[in-house]
RNA sequence: CGGGGCGUAGCGCAGCCCGGUAGCGCACCUGCUUUGGGAGCAGGGGGUCGCUGGUUCGAAUCCAGUCGCCCCGACCA
């Protein structure tokens, strides 16, 4: 590309409403646009980079024989009906009516797309295994999108699917995906981990994500780097033990506690250490209300208790709680409560001696509460946050808790799909079988912006070799001199000539600003060529990520340029 | 959906409290000079002050409503 006729609006100025650093580069690179809140355009350079992730993530793909499809993204609503997703999404789903008032949503995801074909075509195990694949436009009308490309309602994303005749089958296509994307992620410069995740909205019997560490991230993962330990908070363990407690009984007694409701409060009134409670908490579940114990000083981790509760759970209101046990959301305890309701209880409380809680009375707690004696729970289990610092589940070493961001997720779907629409292939013994599916997928416009959250300076973006819209930049510094253009025109040939993607920066403009907006723009290489080191017979080169210049003579000059070249896509070749 | 902030030239902002000719920097156009880290001088173009209504002799400014955008939370491949 010759800049002098490129569209390439790049700002000097970093634009109000862009808070995290990959939207501000973004912008100022003049790679996105924004159209409406969580929908941006692409533009030239930004989509260089996009086709450059999609050429990386395609090429992996088909190395394990995936298959690329192009599917629509107006989709009959009967098609989510089927699945019961249509009301699962809910408002996520753009939805549309045609001029025959036929409802219609723009597909989020492709699973029952991808299903429908299945079903309609796939007859015999003979024809599985199928991996199966496009890149394409998903949208969710999200609740908020947010930090430029990292969520948006309208989004590339590769999404891939299994289809397999037994789980041994889906265990090798996950497997296959699961390797791949470590080889996607690697070559796109990320320093990545795994973890264990929810399957939220997706389903299915197991799923991991792909997280970089990022503060810009939305998720928050505990980790242990030494010990490999990793997971999504969300699910998150730590070995904590509630060693043996063998303090003498104190007795157990009610005490007034005139308006002190939450643990600090009644913690300081009574001075105890926040530990010394059990913080109780009412939840309406599938099956009713249920109690829910923490100790004091530990946070309920919802999502360990939503597979037992169900879905739709969600903390009682205090009216309900008020009516259930008669006193105020501050007050309450599990004494006394055994038989009118489920109570759980998070295991370090197995233990506890001598606790304090409330009395299910306005205005009272009680202390001297022995768990197993005073009260029992229905059960024990993990119900707890885990926290910074904390022993991993692994070797006990100490837990990091860091944001990251998810840029791939894999699931081991099951028959969630291929149950409700009849997606069913004859096995060996000529029996109808249902097809076990895996879903795989990475965010295209998140891949690169966690590339430019990982990897920028102040000057502007350090692009890997594999996504980088164009690896050099040939500058020419006073263009409109015959022999520097002529110098600029031979060499970007010759760039061209050796497979690199480059650009003639042939523009009649100050040396000042082609320096910055190539820093900017971050080409991992800049060759500058200029009146006065030509007339030496030299070359400038410089390389971006190191900030290595030079001043040598042609043939160095570009034996030294191919060395760091060869570096440059070294850092990002899987060993 | 709850909380906060912001809508004034393409971008970044001032003016608003205290109503009275709409401003600054960058960008853009013309000319001359300039060419190694986002040039200088001179001249110039560009605005229904988000929108609607109200108060007023008079509204960017005050009031009400509405739309949009950003941030925090809730939620979320």
């Amino acid at each position: 590309m010759r800049l002098s006729k490129a569209f390439l609006p790049t700002l000097k100025e970093v634009p109000a409403d862009a808070v995290v650093t990959s939207h501000k580069l973004m912008l100022r690179t003049g790679m996105v646009r924004p159209l409406m809140a969580g929908v941006y355009s692409y533009l030239p350079f930004g989509q260089r980079a996009a086709r450059k992730a999609m050429d990386l993530i395609r090429e992996e793909m088909d190395s394990f024989g995936g298959q690329e499809f192009s599917l629509p993204t107006i989709t009959p609503i009967e098609l989510w009906d089927e699945t019961g997703r249509n009301s699962d999404f809910g408002n996520e789903m753009f939805r549309l009516k045609d001029r025959k008032d036929r409802e219609m949503a723009l597909a989020p995801t492709h699973e029952e797309v991808f299903c429908s074909i299945a079903r309609n075509e796939l007859r015999s195990y003979k024809e599985l295994p199928q991996i199966w694949y496009q890149i394409q436009i998903k949208f969710r009308d999200e609740p908020r999108p947010r930090s430029g490309e990292l969520r948006t309602r309208h989004f590339i994303m590769k999404d891939a699917y299994s289809f397999d005749v037994n789980e041994e089958g889906l265990d090798k296509s996950y497997q296959l995906h699961r390797d791949a994307y470590q080889r996607i992620f690697h070559r796109a410069g990320l320093k990545f981990f795994i973890v264990g995740a929810s399957s939220g909205v997706m389903g299915g019997s197991g799923s991991e994500e792909f997280m970089v560490e990022s503060d810009a991230g939305e998720d928050t993962c505990a980790i242990n780097e030494e010990s490999g330990y990793a997971a999504n908070v969300e699910v998150a363990t730590s070995s904590m033990k509630d060693e043996a407690e063998t303090d003498e009984a104190v007795t157990f007694a009610k005490v007034h506690t005139p308006g002190y409701k939450t643990v600090e409060e009644v913690a300081a009134f009574l001075k105890l250490d926040p530990s010394r409670f059990i913080k109780s908490l009412v939840y309406v579940g599938d099956d009713g209300p249920v109690m829910l114990l923490v100790r004091g000083d530990d946070e309920l981790n919802e999502d360990k208790v939503l597979p037992i509760l169900g879905a739709a759970m969600r903390p009682a209101q205090p009216e309900e709680v008020k009516e259930l046990i008669g006193a105020e959301v501050g007050y309450l305890g599990p004494v006394g409560l055994e038989g009118k309701l489920p109570i759980y209880a998070d295991l370090r409380l197995k233990n506890a001696r001598n606790r304090a809680t409330g009395a299910n009375e306005d205005e009272y707690h009680v202390v001297g509460v022995q768990v197993g004696d005073t009260f029992k729970p229905d059960k024990f289990m993990d119900l707890r946050m885990v926290r910074e610092g904390e022993p991993d589940p692994i070797g006990g070493r100490p837990l990091k808790i860091v944001r990251a961001i998810e840029l791939g997720h894999i699931f081991k779907l099951g028959t969630k799909y291929s149950k409700p629409m009849g997606a069913t292939v004859l096995n060996e013994n000529g029996k109808d079988v249902p097809i076990i599916m895996g879903s795989y997928g990475i965010g295209v416009g998140r891949l690169i912006a966690a590339a430019l959250e990982a990897h920028s300076d102040d000057s502007g973006c350090v692009w890997p070799m594999t996504l980088a819209p164009y690896h050099v930049a040939v500058i020419t510094l006073k263009s409109k001199d015959e022999n520097v253009a002529i110098e600029g025109e031979r060499l970007y040939k010759m760039m061209q000539e050796k497979g690199l993607d480059v650009a003639l920066d042939d523009r009649n403009l100050r040396p000042g600003f082609k320096f910055k907006d190539a820093d900017l723009l971050g080409y991992p290489f800049q060759v500058v060529v200029s009146e006065r080191n030509l007339a030496e017979g030299k070359l400038e080169i410089k390389r971006r990520r190191t900030g290595e210049q030079e001043v040598l003579a042609f043939d160095e000059a570009l034996t030294q340029l191919d060395e760091w070249i060869a570096a440059e896509w070294d850092l990002v070749t899987p060993k």
